[in-house]
DNA sequence: CTGAAAGCGCTTACAG
DNA sequence: CTGAAAGCGCTTACAG
């Protein structure tokens, strides 16, 4: 491997020259630049990373811990954050937390060792150290530590699904919220109530019940059963919205199970537009997670180097076959 | 941050030695070693990793480059590769090649430059370029230039599948390949169809016809649509193998738009075990890929160092809903 | 067994 | 605008 030595000698000039066409901002005249830039390319030259990681303490690597990259919201954003570096000449390491914050503690110190430019971390749960690096940290999609967050703006995505499914007719709402526990939880939870709350009227009444679960399928189909289980198409509800698409799709199955059809007899939303939402017999109404502009953000802050604020990015409706009009009675 | 002189000042020792200690196997003494390990310890010491790439070349970091980090296959096998690779203290740097050979070029080549120890690719497609690298380079699940392969044995794993449905009486059968350009395609194919001449006997001979077809969910509907256009119960197959789970769950949809019960009517197989294989309904029946495995013998052989034959895992077969006795007739 | 020293390949003040 | 030189934090022959 030829180092920047031999394409000094190569050109005819300094190392420290070599140096600064290398690095683009210095202002080397425009002849010595040419002979030295011929030179790399004759040599095939590439620089040496290491020892450009030693002198500049840093590399062109971004960090990123997820909680399990096969959780397809995350491989997602693992992606999108991927494409992103990459524009920039920027590689990942990537890190699984596995859903355990001890570890997530490991993989964080351990991509900081690296000289990594910065870390953009998926939290295992609300919570987190801080960590005393000197790269700038982002939490995406789940707070981490006192690092700001960016994540898809769920208040306002929930109130959208509220909007939706009255708009459509319905007044008697079932919603299956997420761990209360989880902040993202809490957000949706509360976008959907309030925007339910404000909707709703004396003369015009929205009757909402709220029922707590996990963001698993099987959970949907769990609360799903429970809340169907009133057979009477008079009081049971006609639309059930979900905190998640996974439990969604978990109503799906015990709608099918008890013979209700969708949307016919009962809409069902989601949250996030998983990959399957598109894939599920009917195709599943949701709020699509605008992941490339998460990615984006989380990137560019690395990028920026600073702390910023947190933000919220609006996610999108996406209307597809398990919504309808409020079956006629 | 202490480096290693602060460390070599406070023990009252040479910075040859700190190293040393650090290394673990050079022999340092007892009463020396632990006046350096009580140093770093009350320091704090880490050691700075660029330096150390700097001097051997070489950092504790395996490059991985999938088509897409979105398909739960190669997302299940990055995390189980980085699982083991944190197992022994390394690292993933983690590339995306979008299915596009030049891309894959580039990536492997910017991991290179990084001083990776090695190189573990899932290739776009057969083919690739040889890469003059002097790290260990190892294709998994698709082959990668002439580098050895770690792959699930798909041609046994054909087989087995071919087995179960004629042990369950299917006669005739059709099966669903994938695109023959790809050689993991080919291989299943071949796996197949030998097995069921293996097993067609002039006394009961069992018919096959094979279509060909992408990977893919639509793939799967559009030609179980056609093999199952001939409503003849006396002709139509009585089992559908796909080459993949995906095609398998496009051929469970068109079977319940055709009111086709399955496995009453018909028994479907698919290929690989993707997560959504146990969450459909029916529940698939397919070959899982012995994930773990693979991912386990890639790492180990970039640890290995140096280049050894290629080697076929074999996969297991899941029996759940999909598949039943054939239909009395 | 341990120390002194060279050197990995860069970047970056410091001169001129 | 360019060169000479120091130094980033390690590892590793080379002595002793």
């Amino acid at each position: 491997m030829p180092t920047i030595k031999d394409v000094a000698r190569k050109a005819g000039v300094s190392v420290g020259t070599v140096s600064r066409v290398l690095s683009k901002n210095e202002s080397v005249k425009q002849p010595l630049k040419e002979r030295v830039l011929a030179a790399m390319k004759e040599l095939d030259y590439k620089p040496n990373l290491a020892a450009r990681a030693l002198r500049t303490n840093s590399i062109d690597v971004i960090g990123l811990v997820v909680p399990d990259i096969t959780n397809p919201f995350f491989s997602q954003l693992a992606k999108n954050i991927e494409m992103e570096a990459a524009k920039r000449g920027h590689s990942v390491m990537l890190a699984n937390s596995h859903d355990d914050a001890e570890a997530e503690q490991t993989q964080i110190a351990a991509l900081l060792d690296r000289a990594v430019c910065g870390v953009i971390v998926v939290a295992t749960s609300d919570g987190g150290q801080t960590h005393k690096a000197d790269v700038p940290i982002v939490s995406l999609d789940r707070r981490f530590g006192p690092y700001p967050l960016v994540a898809t703006d769920h208040f306002d995505g929930s109130a959208k699904i509220a909007d939706h499914l009255v708009g459509l007719g319905h007044r008697r709402i079932a919603y299956i919220a997420g761990p209360q526990s989880m902040e993202v939880a809490r957000q949706r939870r509360e976008g959907f109530v309030a925007r339910i709350k404000a909707l709703s009227t004396p003369e015009d009444p929205i009757t909402l019940t709220v029922h707590e679960g996990h963001f698993d399928y099987d959970s949907g189909e769990d609360i799903g059963r429970s809340i169907l289980k009133d057979t009477s198409q008079e009081t049971r509800p006609t639309a059930i919205a979900a905190a998640s698409d996974q439990q969604a799709i978990g109503v799906l199955r015990c709608a099918r199970d008890l013979k209700i059809a969708i949307p016919a007899d009962l809409s069902v939303t989601g949250f996030d537009d998983i990959a399957l939402a598109a894939l599920v017999v009917p195709r599943l109404t949701t709020l699509r997670q605008p992941i490339e502009q998460l990615a984006g953000s989380a990137v560019a802050r690395i990028f920026a180097g600073e702390a910023a604020a947190d933000e919220a990015i609006a996610g999108e409706i996406v209307v597809r076959e398990s919504t309808g009009n409020i079956p006629n009675s």
